[in-house]
DNA sequence: GTCTATAGCCGGATAGAC
DNA sequence: GTCTATCCGGCTATAGAC
């Protein structure tokens, strides 16, 4: 277990998550991810078997950063509709990188839904993570249909982003931001 | 201007517009094209100087498409409320599409979102022409806030897709649909 | 108008020296 | 562990015969 090359595998995935998010998994070849990061592209080899690999590194590095969100909602509150709200909040966290590039694991899934199914499958795997931990927030406030809002949820959240990449509309994703507050609260209410 | 090489550009179209949704504009290759249509590769040189071009063929033959669509919407009822709702449908018309690959359009302008800056504008022409549609049918309601109403219809729509798409759900595309014919009903109230 | 052949480039993946 | 060189295949696009 070196931990020389370590440092260069996360490396790897960390330039690797950027290049997925703003060019998409199938428009970044291995000579970009060399250029961002410095290393030779024959190197890659040695720590990840196929591109596959490096998207499922990637993925489960986008799942940990999550969870660490997640957590700190936990942490700020034990209301879980203020916990909600919180979590709505990652709408308006990088609104400049939603308006250029769209939801980092919506617009992985939507192209991946493309290709083959495996592929599609890891990247549900962050959807699944918010979809449970959402739903367990609705359970909590004794909502019955938990499941369905957990995925209205994500839908609002999902479409808004779209629109938002598509027209290039800041405005419409600060507005949307409130409406979907507005939308917990009335849910949620008592 | 030869009539019988129109025939050859049209079947090129209509497999590239179909290559285009199931598999994503990058990912479909002129081989892609030449195997689903029998025609050379070579030859879609004559009827197109570049891939972008038959991207922009795709673009506008969806828009010559949708057209057809919302001209059926108005032929079908004067009532802009009902046309709204009729538009819903499309949510509903492919549904197992929907669930494979996503919307046509928003799947589309997602990805180029990632590529060049021009491919993207051709793209969000399909919504362009869909949300001043929208916008038409709320103004003629006498509503004020046509024009976010409009975005955010579009919204709601986008976000059932690319949600419905990511879990392979086609309960959650019915179940939305209502949710959205309600919610086109609230905003029109008389 | 139609088709074949191929140029020229870039992709993922491999082999093997150091 | 690190890096170079290279294979092989697929891509867009072009040239030119028919």
């Amino acid at each position: 277990m070196g931990t020389k090359g370590e440092g260069n595998r996360q490396r790897i995935i960390d330039a690797a998550d950027d290049l997925f998010y703003r060019r998409g998994y199938n428009q970044t070849s291995f000579q970009d991810i060399s250029d961002a990061t410095g290393i030779p592209r024959g190197n890659f080899y040695y720590y990840f078997k196929t591109k596959d690999e490096i998207l499922n590194a990637v993925v489960n590095s986008r799942i940990a950063g999550l969870n660490t969100i997640l957590n700190q909602c936990e942490l700020e509150t034990d209301d879980a509709r203020e916990r909600l709200l919180l979590f709505s909040d990652m709408l308006d966290f990088r609104r400049d990188d939603v308006v250029q590039s769209g939801c980092p694991i919506g617009s992985l899934s939507s192209e991946l839904a493309k290709d083959d199914t495996e592929l599609h499958e890891v990247s549900r795997q962050a959807f699944v993570l918010l979809r449970d931990w959402i739903r367990l927030q609705f359970e909590t406030l004794g909502l019955g249909n938990a499941d369905d809002l957990a995925m209205d949820l994500l839908a609002r959240m999902q479409g808004v982003t779209v629109m938002a990449c598509a027209f290039k509309d800041v405005e419409f994703v600060k507005r949307s931001h409130q409406e979907v507050k507005d939308w917990i609260k009335a849910k949620t209410l008592n």
